[in-house]
RNA sequence: GUGGGCGUAGCUCAGGCGGUUAGAGCACCAGAUUGUGGAUCUGGGGGUCGGGGGUUCAACUCCCCUCGCCCACCCCA
């Protein structure tokens, strides 16, 4: 198109929309706050190099989809595509392993090279807890019921499904993985293209394939859970008795995995059916390789990333923003007293609005459109009596007021 | 990246098997109402019919390309 647009994929958040999205950042900040998580910033852009390596084998794919250019320096720049690991790479450049735990809440803009569709933007926003240094179940318990705190909070937990699955250690994982390899290789030309593909770069990916002929073959296939070892298996009945414990429920999905090589033991999502395909609205699980994946010291970690376009379109409305007090001049003598009342009305925290221009009538639509509880009109007359008429826009009634108790009486429009 | 659907006013959409001034509702502006909003009535502004090219005496309509949106696949670190 030749008029301007936007980049495809991006879009702009007009005040209406975004509080939407501020409700979803807002309730996140203050409920994985009461849960010792402290926010912080990073970068919106990391060398490529950081997201790069902890992506492994299955880099070729995902390289493609990363939002990566040349800075004028020569750099290699990526814009973020997920907080996890600028949060690791802040971990390892500050030296805060020192200090754990390392407990921190994050949002802001993502970035992923894509193809744009419901709930998956260019640029879309994120929410995001992680727990560094934590190698106990305890903590995947927590990351998890903040979480469900949060969607409850949100008013979306009974929308959504937590579904989880453990990874096991990186033994188990390798046991498993190598059965799996095995059991699909003997089936490689009934599966589709797509998992034929899979099954040399990521093989645990097919048992989560939508072709209908390879879900057939993945029913026969190896199950995880007769790959645990016992530590395992004792980390992920931990995991599902603190859940137990709090109430939340979940649904078992030996489906649910990832691909690389530094995750394990617990993964979870919790997912909705009201967003077409697109159902993941916050997901996460462990890391515990991901730190020295980067270079820095072994440091486990367990997080989660929700998905804020998601989780806007399905909460309901966020509270009502205040309404204004309308300050309405009638004449000039009337306007120069107008400009700094509302200045003080603004000082003492009404949301005041005054108009630029217009008649009485002008005004007074305008009033009405911006939704004003009340306007407080002064001309002439008001102005001889060193005071202003309140009207009640709800009502329609109104009373005349001395400007000096004008305050006080705007506070039942509060 | 692959496949499909769709682009007409700010928004939601109608329309014409190619024909001269392209429509509605909502929204916006003005007036009825020169010190009073919401309702009603009247009038008004606003469109290169997504963009480019082709066919034609004539294209918003047909054809090709392109951009964008939507849906599914892929991917989901």
């Amino acid at each position: 198109m030749a008029a301007l647009q936007p980049v495809r994929g991006t879009h702009d958040l007009f005040p209406e929309e975004y509080r939407r999205h501020r409700q979803v950042v807002e309730t996140a900040r203050a409920v994985s706050a009461r849960a010792g998580y402290g926010e912080m910033a990073l970068p919106i852009f990391e060398f490529t190099d950081v997201f790069q390596r902890t992506l492994g084998e299955t880099s070729d794919v995902v390289t493609k989809e990363m939002y990566t250019f040349e800075d004028r320096g020569g750099d290699r720049i990526t814009l973020r595509p997920e907080a996890t690991a600028g949060v690791a790479r802040a971990l390892i450049s500050g030296g805060l392993s020192q200090d754990l735990p390392l407990k921190v809440f994050v949002s802001g803009p993502m970035f992923r090279y894509e193809r744009p569709q419901k709930g998956r933007l260019r640029q879309f926003h994120q929410i995001d807890i992680e727990l560094m240094g934590v190698a106990e179940p305890l903590g995947d318990v927590e990351v998890i019921a903040v979480g469900a705190q949060i969607l409850e909070a949100l008013g979306v937990l009974d929308r959504t499904t937590l579904e989880i699955n453990t990874l096991g250690d990186g033994e188990s994982r390798t046991a498993f993985r190598d059965a799996l390899v095995d059991y699909l290789s003997a089936h490689r030309s009934a599966l589709s293209e797509d998992s034929r593909e899979r099954l040399d770069r990521n093989p645990l990916r097919i048992l989560d394939s939508k072709n209908e002929e390879d879900r057939r073959i993945v029913e026969g296939a190896p199950a995880f859970g007769d790959y645990l070892n016992a530590t395992s298996r004792d980390f992920f009945a931990a995991v599902l008795g603190g859940l137990d414990s709090l109430g939340i429920a979940y649904t078992l999905n030996q489906r649910l995995v990832r691909g690389l090589d530094y995750y394990c033991h617990t993964a979870f999502e919790f997912t909705t059916t009201d967003l077409g395909s697109q159902g993941a609205v916050l997901a996460g699980g462990r890391y515990d390789g991901l730190v020295s994946t980067m270079g820095g010291p072994a440091t486990p970690g367990v997080g989660w990333a929700g998905g804020i376009e998601r989780l806007a379109m399905l909460a309901g409305d966020p509270d009502p923003a205040p309404r204004p007090i309308a300050v309405v001049p009638i004449g000039e003598a009337a306007a120069a007293v107008a400009l700094p009342l509302a200045h003080r009305l603004r000082a003492a925290g009404f949301v005041a609005e005054l108009g630029y221009r217009g008649n009485l009538q002008r005004r007074m639509k305008r009033a009405n459109k911006i939704g004003a509880r009340a306007a407080v009109i002064m001309g002439d007359d008001e102005l001889a009596a060193d005071s202003a008429t309140v009207r009640d826009l709800d009502s329609g009634e109104q009373e005349q007021v001395a400007l000096g108790a004008l305050q006080d009486y705007l506070g039942r429009f509060r």
